[in-house]
RNA sequence: GGACGCGUAGCUCAGCUGGAUAGAGUACCUGGCUACGAACCAGGCGGUCGCAGGUUCGACUCCUGCCGCGUCCGCCA
C-alpha cells in the first residue's frame, strides 16, 4: 500500500494522455497544508518548462483527463488547480475507509512484500553494523551504529529483503599483544579469567601502563602479536579465551538495547586473516598495486588532486603487516562472491568516508565487487561534548554504554515510582527497562545529522515531548481503551468511517507506512520513520480529545469504526517501535 | 595545502526528486484533570535558513566565491 505509487501512476498516465513524454516525473508530494489536499503533484510544471509552454494551461488539460478516469475519482472526491499549476489531490475518506479496511485485516499491515511483483524483487542485502572493537568495553559511541544499522535491518526484513548480518568485530592487531602478555601473567598468577576481564576497560589500561613503562613488557607484547599471527597453539588458546569473554560484554550490552545481532553473525577481522596475502597477490598480478617505499600501494588516480598526484592507499605495510584496508578489501569479495550480496550497507563514524571510497574504488577495478552489487558507507558524525567539542568526561574517559543504559533504566524507575506508586517490583522493573532503553534509542534514532552530535545525558534520558515513552503512552491508552470497553481489540468492527478531519488525518497518515519504511530503507535513515511515528503518535492524541470513543453520546456505528481505527493506529505504532527495536507494554 | 561534512528559533533538531505562509520538541508565558490514562491537550512567544552573488515562474534545497566549525589525507582501525 503506497499512496504516491498509486497517485503517481494515475497522474502520470494522464499526463501522457496529454501528449506529455513518457519519463515526465509527476512529482508527487505530500501536501504541507490542509487547503492544498493530502497530496499534490508539482510535475506539470517542470514539463511546462521543458516544452516551453504555459503550464497553468498544461495542467488543465491533465486536470480534464484525470476526471475521466473513474477509478481516479474514486480514491480522490477533489482535484483542484492552484498556483502556477499545483494539482492538489483530496482523497475520498470512502476510498480511504477501503484502504483503511484492507490494511487492518494484513497481517504485514498492507505493506507490500518484495518479490510479490516482477519489479519489486527480493534482495540479498548485507548489513555491516556495530562492530564493537573487542580489545576495550562498549562506549556511548557505538550507540549509533548498533541501533541505526539494526534498524535498517528490520526494515528490511519487514519489507520483505533477505538480509545477512555482518557483525565485523575488531578481533585482531597489535593491540592484542600487550593483552594477551597481561592475560598470561594474570592467570599465570592464578586468576580466573572472567574475572581479570570482567572490567575490559581497566584491563586495558592495566596493561598500556606496563606497556609504556614496565621495562621488556613492550618486547613481549610485540613478541605475541607475532607469535599470534605466526598461529602460535598458546597464543591462540590465550586469544580465544579473551575473544569469548568480550564477546560477552557485547552481548550483554545487545541484550539490554533489544538489538538482533547474535553469535551467528559475527564475522570479525581475524576470519579474514588468511585471506589477505591473496588480496594482494591479486592486486599485484593485474597491476591495480605496486610497491612503493617498501609497501605495497595502490595509486588510485579517480581520486587524484588537482596537481594530478593520485591518491595513496596502501594494502600492505613495509614490514610485511596487512591493514584495515586490505582485510575491507577482502570482505567486499566475501560478500558480493561468497554471500552473493547484491547490495553491501557499512555503518561506520564519518571519519573513515574516504577509506571506504577508496575501498569501493580498488574493489570494483579489481572486480571483488561487480557493478551490479551497491555498496553503501552510511557515515554518521562523532560524538560532541555540551561544549561542543570531542566528548570526554571529566576524567578524559569515555562513557561506557552500559553505564548510560543503566542509568536510563534507574531514571525511568524513578519517575514511574512517583507516577504509578501501585506498582508491583516485577511489573516497575519491567516498564523501566521498556521505557528508559526505548528513550535512549529514540532519541539517538531519530537524529539524521551526517555531522556531529551533542551528547546530553538530559535529552537522552528525557521523557517527555517527542521521545520513545510518548509512543509507548500512546500505545497504552489505546489499550485502556480496550481494556475499558471490555472488548478483545480482535473483536473489533472491520469497517471504517472517515468523517472528522482528526480520523482523516490519521487515516492518511496510517496509509503512509510503506512509504516511509521505504525511504528508510534507501536512504538508511531511521529517523524518518522515528519523525513519522511522532506524528502519527501526536494525530492520535488530537484526535483522543476532539473524538470521544466510549462516551455515553457515540453512537455505536461511530464508536465501532473509532475503535477499528485505534486498532490500526496501535498494530502500526507496535510494528514501526518493533522496527526501532523499541518494545510496547499495555500498561505503563 | 587538498578532499569530505556541517552552519535553520535561546537550546536540541526536522525540512523528501527545487514548490505555495520554513516546522517540531524544549525553555518561557496562558488556559485545560470529581479523568475513554495530564508521561497529555489547546494557545502564545521565538527565525535576515552563516554571508554574497548566480540559475528560474519559484531556492533552506542546485551552482560559484567567501567566512566559521569539524574530520580525513602512505604504513592504527
Amino acid at each position: 500500500m503506497n499512496i504516491k505509487q498509486i497517485l503517481a501512476k494515475k497522474i502520470s498516465a494522464a499526463m501522457v494522455a496529454v501528449g506529455l513524454p513518457e519519463d515526465t516525473n509527476p512529482a508527487i508530494s505530500v501536501s504541507n497544508r490542509p487547503q492544498f489536499g493530502d497530496y499534490q503533484a508539482n510535475g506539470v510544471m517542470g514539463a511546462a518548462k521543458k516544452l516551453k509552454t504555459n503550464p497553468r494551461e498544461l495542467a488543465t488539460k491533465v486536470v480534464e483527463q484525470l476526471a475521466l478516469d473513474d477509478n481516479f475519482n474514486n480514491i480522490a472526491d477533489k482535484i483542484e488547480l492552484a498556483g502556477p499549476g499545483f494539482i492538489n489531490i483530496h482523497l475520498a475518506p470512502s476510498w480511504l475507509a477501503t484502504q483503511l479496511a484492507q490494511t487492518n485485516i494484513d497481517k504485514n499491515l498492507g505493506i507490500t512484500q518484495r518479490g510479490s511483483t516482477p519489479t519489486d524483487k527480493q534482495q540479498t542485502v548485507v548489513v555491516d553494523y556495530s562492530a564493537p572493537n573487542l580489545a576495550k568495553e562498549m562506549h556511548v559511541g557505538h550507540l549509533r551504529s548498533t541501533i541505526i544499522g539494526d534498524a535498517v535491518v528490520r526494515a528490511l526484513e519487514l519489507r520483505g529483503d533477505k538480509v545477512i548480518r555482518q557483525n565485523h568485530m575488531g578481533d585482531w592487531g597489535t593491540q592484542f599483544g600487550m593483552l594477551l602478555a597481561h592475560l598470561n601473567d594474570k592467570l599465570q598468577a592464578n586468576e580466573v579469567a572472567e574475572t581479570a576481564l570482567s572490567d575490559l576497560e581497566n584491563f586495558y589500561r592495566e596493561a598500556k601502563i606496563r606497556f609504556d613503562k614496565e621495562d621488556g613488557f613492550a618486547d613481549r607484547a610485540r613478541e605475541y602479536v607475532v607469535k599470534l599471527q605466526g598461529g602460535d597453539t598458546n597464543c591462540a588458546k590465550l586469544w580465544q579465551q579473551f575473544i569469548d569473554i568480550s564477546i560477552k560484554h557485547s552481548e550483554d550490552i545487545y541484550q539490554k538495547l533489544n538489538v538482533t545481532l547474535t553469535r551467528a553473525d559475527i564475522m570479525g577481522e581475524s576470519a579474514y586473516n588468511d585471506d589477505l596475502p591473496k588480496v594482494v597477490e591479486e592486486l599485484l598480478a593485474k597491476g591495480i598495486a605496486v610497491a612503493d617505499q617498501g609497501a605495497i600501494v595502490v595509486f588510485i588516480d579517480e581520486m587524484a588532486n588537482k596537481a594530478g598526484e593520485p591518491s595513496v592507499f596502501i594494502v600492505q605495510k613495509s614490514g610485511g603487516g596487512y591493514l584495515y584496508a586490505t582485510t575491507d578489501l577482502s570482505a567486499c569479495r566475501y560478500r558480493s562472491g561468497k554471500l552473493n550480496a547484491d547490495r553491501i550497507i557499512i555503518f561506520t563514524d564519518a571519519r573513515q568516508a574516504l577509506h571506504f571510497k577508496q575501498v569501493e574504488i580498488v574493489a570494483r577495478k579489481a572486480g571483488f565487487l561487480p557493478e551490479s552489487v551497491g555498496y553503501d558507507h552510511c557515515p554518521f558524525g562523532m560524538m560532541m561534548g555540551n561544549d561542543g567539542k570531542p566528548f570526554k568526561t571529566r576524567t578524559g574517559g569515555t562513557i561506557k554504554l552500559a553505564e548510560l543504559l543503566d542509568e536510563a533504566v534507574v531514571r525511568a524507575t524513578e519517575l514511574i515510582k512517583e507516577k504509578k506508586p501501585d506498582y508491583s517490583d516485577e511489573q516497575l522493573t519491567e516498564i523501566a527497562k521498556k521505557v528508559g532503553i526505548g528513550a535512549v534509542k529514540f532519541a539517538d534514532l531519530s537524529k539524521n545529522r551526517t555531522s556531529d552530535y551533542i551528547f546530553n545525558w538530559k535529552t537522552m534520558l528525557s521523557f517527555e515531548g517527542a521521545t520513545a515513552p510518548y509512543l509507548q503512552y500512546a500505545y497504552a491508552r489505546i489499550q485502556s481503551i480496550f481494556n475499558k470497553a471490555g472488548i478483545d481489540s480482535k473483536d473489533v468492527a472491520t469497517s471504517f468511517n472517515i468523517v472528522q478531519p482528526q480520523e482523516k488525518a490519521l487515516a492518511v497518515k496510517l496509509l503512509q507506512f510503506e512509504e516511509v519504511l521505504d525511504a528508510v530503507i534507501s536512504e538508511c535513515t531511521p529517523n524518518l520513520l522515528c519523525n513519522y511515528l511522532y506524528e502519527l503518535a501526536s494525530l492520535y492524541m488530537t484526535f483522543y480529545e476532539a473524538c470521544p470513543i466510549l462516551k455515553e453520546d457515540v453512537s455505536n456505528t461511530v464508536k465501532q469504526s473509532r475503535l477499528a481505527l485505534c486498532q490500526l493506529i496501535a498494530k502500526t505504532l507496535k510494528q514501526g517501535l518493533d522496527v526501532l527495536g523499541i518494545e510496547t507494554m499495555e500498561r505503563m
